[in-house]
DNA sequence: CGGCTTATTGAAATGCTTCAAAACCAGTGG
DNA sequence: CCACTGGTTTTGAAGCATTTCAATAAGCCG
C-alpha cells in the first residue's frame, strides 16, 4: 500500500511532483518520499533549521511566517492542499522563516539530491517567479489597501483559490483563528473582529467558525477596491 | 570603443555579467547587450509589454513599482548600480510591474535566448531566491512596524548596501524625494517629513537635498528596532 | 524676478490599537 | 444534564498613529 501512495495522490497531475514524475517516474518519486502527519499548531519547520526536503502539503492548512524578537508575528503565506514549501529550500541551505500547521496537516517529504534539481529547472524557475509574484501582491495590499480592503479581498482571493481546487457549495472552509489574520494583515485581532463585524453587518459575508460564504460578489470587491 | 566596454565594466565581475561571462566570454556577452541612457524619471519598462532584454543598471538608481487603478503608487524595491531587472524577465513573458528611473540611469540590455538562461540556472536560481527573501522583508516591514522604523530601517540598510558597494564617507547619496519615501514604505509624504524631522531633532540623522548621513547608528537602530 | 516642484507646519479627522470586560463555544468531568 | 474551563470572539472607551486638507516656506531654473 505504502508504495503506492504517490499512485493515488491528488497532486500527483500538478506542481513538482507532475514534473518529478515527468522527468522521472512514479516509482523513482515515490522512492525519495515519506509522509509525515502533524496535529494542528504544530511548528514544521524553524528557522535556521538545515533540511535536505522539499515539502507538499497533502492534507490540511498551515502557513509561513516570520517570528520578531517582540514576539509578534508576521505571516507570510497561506498554504492550502498541494502547495509546495519551499521553493526557496532547493537554493538555500536553511531558510529565514518557520512554517506551521494551522489544522491537523498530512505533509509528503521529498529528498532531492543536485542533479534531481537540475532536471526541473523550468518548473522551478516558474514556482520561484509564482512566489515573487505573491509577494509582491502582499506588499502593495500591506502598503496600500485599508483593512477592510484588505480582509475583503482576502476572503474573495481564498474563494477562488478554493473554486479552482474544485470547491463548488457555497460555504468555503476558513481554518483559520481572527488572530491568525491579524497576523497575516498586520493589524490587531480585535480591529480583525470589527472588520468582519461590519462586512457581516453590511450583508457582504456570512461567517461562522470554521466557514464562511460570500453573500455579495460584487459588493464584496467594491470593498476590495477600496483604497 | 564600444566593443570593449564589457571590459572595463565595473559590474563585469559580479552577479549575472560575471555568470554569462564564465559560461561565454566577455565578447560573447558584448555582442548581445546594447546601452541605453535616460533621464530621470523615464519609465523603463511598463507592465504587459513583451521583451526579451534582462537589464542592468550600469549607473544611476531606480525603482520598481506597482500602479493602482486609483493612481496610488507602492514602490517594490530600489535599484542601485550594479542590479539587475528583472529576473523574472526571464520566467515570463511579461511583467505585472513598472521599472522607472529615480536619477539620469546608464541600462544595460542582454538579449537571452532560452539555452543561455539554461547555462546560468545556478546563478538564477540564487538570484531568485534573494529576491524573495527581500520582498519577504519588505512584507515584515509593511506589516508590523511603524513608519518611524521603517525609516530608520531603511536609512540603516540603504547605508550598509552603499558601503558594501565601496562608498566610505559620512555622507551618502539619497535620490529619493520624500514622495518616493511615501510610496515605497506606504505612508503619507507628509507623514515622511514629520518623521525625518524628528529623526533630524533627535540628532539621529543629518539630511540634505539629495543626501544624508547618519549621526549615531546605536541610537538609529534603537528606532528601527521598535516595533 | 516668476513659476515650478518639493518640503514643512498646523489643525482636524480618521483608522487602528490597546486595555479590559463580557459573551460565546466546545470539551471535560462531575 | 450541569457546571467548569480554556480558548476565542465581541464590545466599549480611551489613546495613539497616521492621513487629509490647506497654507506657507524653501529651493531651483529659466
Amino acid at each position: 500500500m505504502a508504495g503506492s501512495e504517490c499512485e493515488h495522490c491528488v497532486h500527483r497531475r500538478r506542481g513538482l511532483c507532475a514534473s518529478l514524475i515527468e522527468q522521472q517516474s512514479v516509482q523513482w518519486l515515490e522512492a525519495r518520499r515519506r509522509t509525515r502527519e502533524d496535529p494542528a499548531r504544530t511548528v514544521l519547520y524553524e528557522p535556521g533549521q538545515p533540511s535536505q526536503h522539499v515539502r507538499i502539503l497533502k492534507a490540511g492548512w498551515a502557513a509561513s511566517f516570520v517570528l520578531r524578537s517582540d514576539g509578534r508575528r508576521q505571516m507570510l503565506s497561506l498554504l492550502l492542499p498541494g502547495d509546495i514549501f519551499s521553493v526557496l529550500m532547493l537554493h538555500r541551505p536553511t531558510l529565514t522563516f518557520s512554517f506551521a500547521a494551522l489544522t491537523d496537516v498530512a505533509v509528503c517529504h521529498i529528498a532531492l539530491n543536485r542533479e534531481d534539481v537540475a532536471a526541473i529547472q523550468d518548473f522551478l524557475g516558474g514556482a520561484c517567479a509564482e512566489e515573487v509574484t505573491g509577494l509582491q501582491r502582499r506588499v502593495v495590499d500591506l502598503g496600500s489597501r485599508k483593512a477592510q480592503a484588505r480582509l475583503a479581498g482576502f476572503l474573495l482571493d481564498l474563494d477562488a483559490r478554493l473554486r479552482a481546487q474544485g470547491a463548488t457549495g457555497d460555504w468555503q472552509p476558513l481554518f483559520m483563528r481572527q488572530y491568525d489574520l491579524a497576523d497575516m494583515f498586520g493589524m490587531s485581532a480585535v480591529h480583525v473582529s470589527r472588520v468582519l463585524s461590519w462586512l457581516r453587518h453590511e450583508q457582504l459575508i456570512d461567517l461562522r467558525p470554521e466557514s464562511f460564504r460570500i453573500l455579495h460578489y460584487p459588493g464584496l470587491q467594491a470593498v476590495a477596491d477600496r483604497i
